[in-house]
DNA sequence: TCAGGCACCGTTTTT
DNA sequence: CGGTGCCTGA
């Protein structure tokens, strides 16, 4: 559909870019099946373009077509090509593309991550500024581990900080370019907790660079502080990468979005003016010289869901303020779901407030109804999922194109138990980590131990693992002595008789020490020769053998052991792995490619399953079939949410991005009961539901049916109240910032839920007993199932039938 | 030093 | 409910 009326060429700013009218032609496969905007979106040459990306619209396909399509006609060559993605999936899946449409010239770009693409910087520039290129990468876990040692001896805790607070504070603040002085400078520091706060944090930035080590937050922002205080660095990348294209840009915060700034700047603008007032970095918009790199950026604020991390919206509202003159492209058209889902997608999201309107379409058709489920408990609700599943692979839907969505990841459970007992294939994904498991921290921090000896956090990690009888004393005189000494902690290791103790102790320590040094030898070895590519595997081996570390795990007689082993076994064959991918490979760079991947990578694994996930997790992924469970109050949006500004928008948004991951069928679930921490609480169907029009839901069972008020009129539940304004209504009715009372919400149901449950008490019933109930008049029990809260009678009413209902909650009296 | 028992606690999302 | 941290006794 090549529309001759559209200009493929707009705004071409240099001759460098004449080449893109004969690039045209040549690129007519590129180009094939677009339609105009995702035409324009591939064509467009300037210095600045904002992709607007509808969920469905083609993104991705119109990205790698984009690049494609540069290196084709030779305006760019690969390695002037830097593209960020969100995930390692993304990355792995974009350069996949990339490849399939115009092979090996794809070799030498940046396809990565932020962080990915900050390691691979700061490896080359880290020793410019007091790091080593052997620098170690902390995750959340090990920078909370050093954290809590940190509150702990500034007695934080006497002044109300937890560690978690206080990771997430700082964390926070190093998004918006914060460090502890500058922090410091703006704070209330009469304070005594803003004091000792910023202890903290200064003492941690302090053990981080003592370490030689970076965490998930600093890889970015030290990046951004070399670009600023090595104008001459910067200069290099900016010189290098002419084109720039960053995905997902709604989810970038501060530091990226800084991080971009730097690297589309004029070469030699190294005036800068980096005025920093209160942490923040405020930048003039200045206009893009000729010589900066053009940017393309893609993104979609209504999938915006991670401004809990940091992910300023912003970003991308203002992006034509940040990069005047930028070029806007606007992708509506939806080509993976029906127009029943879409209209669900685009009712639900119009209720967010301040946003640019955008409207999803397809010409698809409207395919099938949204269906609606509620369970009597979170079991029920998973039961019905499956059974669900099981008649959809039946009528031929791969369980591979089904996916189950829970806000929580301590809904999986309830989920995975139903699952097992009726055999529906399954894979979780994300969850608990391969990575976070304690046996692969423990091997990863000996590969740690030698590949970065200043790390001492790994070090103290091993000392006594598996049990070499060193404990806190002895630990502690080690560090006194390295304090005393001057030396590394590591290098203490080897002094293990100048310690002052014991001789088993000192054998014990002088043991380790001989391994970690044996270890160094095989993957570091020292005279400029190149460790060969199986060292890292053959180190690991080694240490997990000579430490004693398997024998200690085959000795055991705890089950769980066994499984441990496999683990570490997996870890040893990920190296091999590694091995075979990256023949050059360092035990650095495999230690940098494991901090860095997600779990969500195995999903090629999933194959022949269904895959369970969080609604994060599902972003991105798209399914024939798609479960949303959970759609309660307190859930989704989450209770802790509600305090949090702009926390239910986000919600809605992560609703919203929950829904738009279904190609054909959508069902949409709930439960009256769920069990939280041991205790059954009552559910409420969440706001959200009643945002979906009611005439795209075909309800299995409805809130109403299970609380048994106006059950009759189950198909009801979210119809509009009778003589209302009709569709028109449902748009433009706006709360507040969603900070509507939630009972407005829940009184707006024709067939109200009570805000106020009913509660029976221990009411009794056995089958034969004649009940009462309010709506349903008389009827006789056949049966009673579940326990406690969850007693579910089914009773067969004189006039209206069977009916299950829920025994603690239901407006029923025995006879 | 360390295993085991017990109390308590917090409960979201993750590159 | 499950994980963590603290305390005890050996």
């Amino acid at each position: 559909m090549t529309d001759a009326s559209t200009p493929l060429i707009v705004g071409s700013v240099t001759g460098r870019f004449d080449k893109a009218d004969h690039a045209s032609r040549s690129d007519d496969d590129l180009l094939a099946g677009l339609n105009p905007p995702q035409l324009e979106a591939v064509t467009y040459r300037g210095p600045a373009l904002l992709i607007v990306a509808g969920a469905g619209s083609g993104k991705t396909s119109v990205l790698t077509r984009r690049i494609a399509s540069l290196l084709r006609s030779r305006e760019a060559w690969p390695s002037q090509i830097l593209a960020i993605t969100f995930t390692n999936k993304a990355a792995g899946e974009m350069r996949e593309r990339v490849r399939s449409l115009i092979g090996d010239r794809a070799e030498g770009m940046w396809i990565s991550t932020f962080h990915s693409a900050c390691v691979r910087i700061l490896r080359r520039e880290a020793q410019q500024f007091g790091f080593t290129k052997s620098f170690t990468i902390y995750d959340s876990g090990d920078s909370r581990a050093l954290i809590k040692r940190l509150v702990k001896e500034h007695e934080g805790d006497a002044f109300g900080l937890t560690p978690a607070g206080t990771q997430s504070r700082i964390s926070k603040l190093k998004n918006e370019l914060a460090d502890a002085e500058s922090y410091a400078r703006q704070a209330n520091m009469s304070d005594p907790v803003e004091r000792v706060f910023v202890e903290i944090f200064g003492a941690y930035q302090r053990e981080l660079q003592k370490a030689n080590a970076f965490d998930f937050d600093d890889l970015i922002g030290q990046t951004v502080y070399l670009f600023r205080a090595f104008p001459h660095v910067a200069d290099q990348y900016r010189r290098r990468f002419r084109h720039i294209l960053v995905d997902e840009y709604q989810d970038t915060n501060h530091a990226q979005y800084a991080l971009i700034h730097e690297l589309t700047r004029p070469i030699g603008s190294d005036a800068a003016p980096v005025a920093s007032s209160g942490g923040m970095m405020i930048f003039e918009p200045e206009p893009v010289g000729e010589d900066a790199a053009s940017l393309t950026v893609v993104g979609d604020s209504d999938q915006s869901i991670y401004a809990f991390r940091g992910a300023d919206i912003r970003n991308i509202t203002e992006f034509e303020r940040d990069y005047p003159g930028a070029k806007v492209v606007l992708l509506e058209q939806n080509y993976r779901s029906t127009q029943n889902i879409l209209s669900a997608a685009n009712a639900v999201i119009s209720n967010n407030f301040d946003r640019k309107e955008k409207r999803l379409w397809t010409d698809v058709g409207a395919g099938e109804p949204i269906i609606g489920f509620t369970g009597y408990s979170q079991h029920d609700e998973a039961q019905f999922v499956a059974d669900e599943i099981e008649s959809l692979h039946k009528t031929g839907v791969d369980y591979s194109q089904m996916a189950v969505f829970y806000r929580t990841n301590s809904q999986s459970r309830a989920l995975e138990e139903i699952f097992i007992r009726s055999a529906v294939p399954y894979k979780i994904m994300g969850g608990t980590k391969f990575y976070e498991r304690a046996e692969i921290k423990d091997a990863l921090a000996y590969l740690v131990a030698v590949a970065n000896p200043a790390d001492e956090m790994a070090l103290r990690r091993i000392l006594n693992r598996p049990r070499r009888g060193i404990g806190d004393v002895t630990e502690t005189s080690i560090a006194r002595y390295a304090a005393d000494q001057q030396i590394t902690f590591r290098d203490a290791l080897a002094n293990s008789s100048a310690l002052g103790v014991g001789p088993k102790l000192q054998a014990a320590i002088a043991q380790l020490d001989a391994i970690l040094a044996e270890a160094t030898a095989i993957m570091l070895p020292s005279t400029g020769e190149l460790a060969p590519p199986t060292a890292v595997a053959e180190g690991l081996t080694l240490l997990l053998n000579k430490s004693g570390y398997f024998d200690a795990l085959r000795r055991s007689r705890d089950p769980q052991d066994e499984a441990r082993l496999e683990n570490l076994d997996e870890l040893v064959a990920v190296t091999r792995e590694f091995a075979r991918n990256n023949p050059e490979g360092t035990v650095i760079d495999f230690l940098s490619e494991v901090a860095l991947v997600a779990d969500a990578d195995d999903l090629d694994d999933a194959s022949g399953s269904v895959s369970l996930m969080t609604l994060h997790t599902a972003k991105g992924l798209e399914f024939d079939a798609v479960f949303l469970t959970g759609v309660e109050e307190d859930l989704i949006p989450h209770r802790i949410s509600a305090n949090e500004p702009g926390g239910p928008a986000e919600e809605r948004r992560l609703f919203y991005v929950g829904i738009t991951r279904a190609r054909k069928r959508l069902y949409l679930s709930l439960a009256m009961t769920r069990a939280q921490f041991g205790e059954v609480t009552v559910a409420m169907p969440s706001r959200f539901l009643q945002e979906v029009p009611s005439e795209l839901i075909d309800w299995r069972q409805s809130p109403g049916d299970v609380n048994s008020r106006g059950g009759s009129r189950s198909r009801a539940l979210n119809a509009r109240p009778s003589g209302g304004s009709d569709s028109g209504s449902w748009g433009s009715k706006r709360y507040g910032d969603d900070l509507a009372p939630k009972s407005t919400a829940i009184d707006k149901f024709p067939n109200r839920i009570p805000a106020k449950v009913r509660d029976n008490g221990d009411l009794v019933l056995a089958s034969g007993d004649r009940i009462r109930h309010d709506d349903f008049g008389e009827g006789r029990v056949d049966a009673v199932t579940g326990e406690g809260a969850k007693r579910v009678a089914h009773v067969r009413f004189d006039t209206v039938g069977a009916k299950k209902l829920l025994i603690k909650i239901a407006p029923i009296a025995k006879i």
